[in-house]
DNA sequence: TCCCCCAGGTATACGACGTATGCTTACGAG
DNA sequence: CTCGTAAGCATACGTCGTATACCTGGGGGA
């Protein structure tokens, strides 16, 4: 992260998503990222059109992480399965930076890259063009949802801090009147922070596969 | 919008909301909400705590808006599209404020009866504590970015801006290579701005609950 | 009736942010 | 060698959230 000859569009991309990663979205600044590379904020302007254009990139720079699988003779919503799971493996590293996918998708090839893919895959399926275009959207946005609400996400900017900060919540949950929310009290702690990422994702993109499954269903039973 | 004796809480979050619908969330600011009642920004902070505490506000009061059918002897499945649908029918009318709702659904206690309805439906489906706790926040949070992403959400701040973005958009779109991307381009149009929102939304809840009936019914076959 | 207290609005100020504008500098092609 | 230009710098402006200190008017207790 030290000074170079040369600044580079990069590793200030790089640097930025690892400010993000460490501190959250709202710590990427235009002063910080330049203070990183000992430079002053007007030097990024020399590499990206504006503020949001460096959002861009790292949000490109996220889905590039995603190389969809070749298509293969399998079934459509199993080829669909791995596809989401190639997705979500790129953004599950940078939660903190996700949100930023939710609305750049198409301004990417790679984004472009997958939208094509599910959209070939839903076809596939016997979706219309309309039905497969409502659907992409809305499976595309289902899972970078999935990662930005993962229970257990950050919430302070240390370690101890997110701990405490859950702490509270699970605390806040569990002081809530058992005979009015008996539900949310029983399920105080797996609200507030899941027992296993893995299971959790698995689950969630089961259950996006399966949605998928039977708005295709519908129109053409297998 | 006009002054009046004294400031109230609720016309504050009113007014804040009304500023979200017409300009997007960040026009949201401290100083325009206080000039909007002829007020100094700082008497803003004798009724929240800081800028957060007025955002949290304005989520309150969209769930507010949702209030969660009672229960009844039908199927659980259906009882759950009810419910998604009464929480989607009080978001629709505000999307630029909905992703405030995202982080914020445990915050309130319009939200806890909603997660509160939504896990005793999971568990009567057949989902364990943890697996009814994990998918409730998959459930409400596709929901709400149901709302976010619709395509052809507001982008301009007035209406011409807007579709004229709109018209960029799709027009990028349509200038990709089609031999690389057939799908996109054959579906830029209602990938830009969807025919009707009203199927839109309806083919995404029937998704979801497709999706949580598979997720229970691998369990517990009906 | 009077007084006083404090909830609620004001005045001023600070530091951080994004970024417009104009300048310097150093590097590589001719 | 030289010179155009890409890249970094210095300065400045307007906006944001909000800390701090101050005022003030109207209602409750004596």
């Amino acid at each position: 992260m030290a000074a170079q000859k040369r600044l580079n569009r990069d590793e200030l991309i790089a640097t930025a998503l690892a400010v993000a990663d460490a501190e959250g979205l709202d710590a990427v600044t235009v002063r910080r990222v330049a203070q990183a590379h000992d430079v002053t904020p007007m030097a990024l302007y020399r590499h990206f059109p504006d503020k949001d254009g460096l959002l861009d990139a790292i949000a490109e720079r996220l889905l590039t992480g995603a190389v969809p699988p070749e298509p293969d003779g399998r079934p459509w919503h199993r080829q669909m399965h791995d596809l989401l799971s190639s997705l979500l493996a790129a953004l599950r590293p940078h939660p903190n930076a996700t949100p930023l996918v939710l609305t750049r998708v198409m301004l990417s090839e790679a984004g472009l890259a997958v939208t094509e893919r599910c959209l070939a895959l839903l076809a596939e399926g016997g979706l219309s063009v309309d039905e497969g275009a409502e659907t992409a959207c809305q499976v595309l946005s289902a899972l970078v949802t999935l990662v930005v609400t993962e229970p257990g996400r950050m919430l302070g900017e240390d370690r101890q801090a997110h701990e405490a900060a859950l702490r509270t919540k699970r605390a806040s949950l569990l002081a809530l009147d058992p005979a009015r929310y008996p539900h949310v009290v029983a399920a105080a702690a797996p609200l507030t922070d899941c027992p296993s990422d893995d299971a959790y994702y698995a689950r969630g993109i089961d259950m996006i596969v399966t949605g998928m499954r039977g708005a295709a269903g519908a129109r053409q039973p297998v």
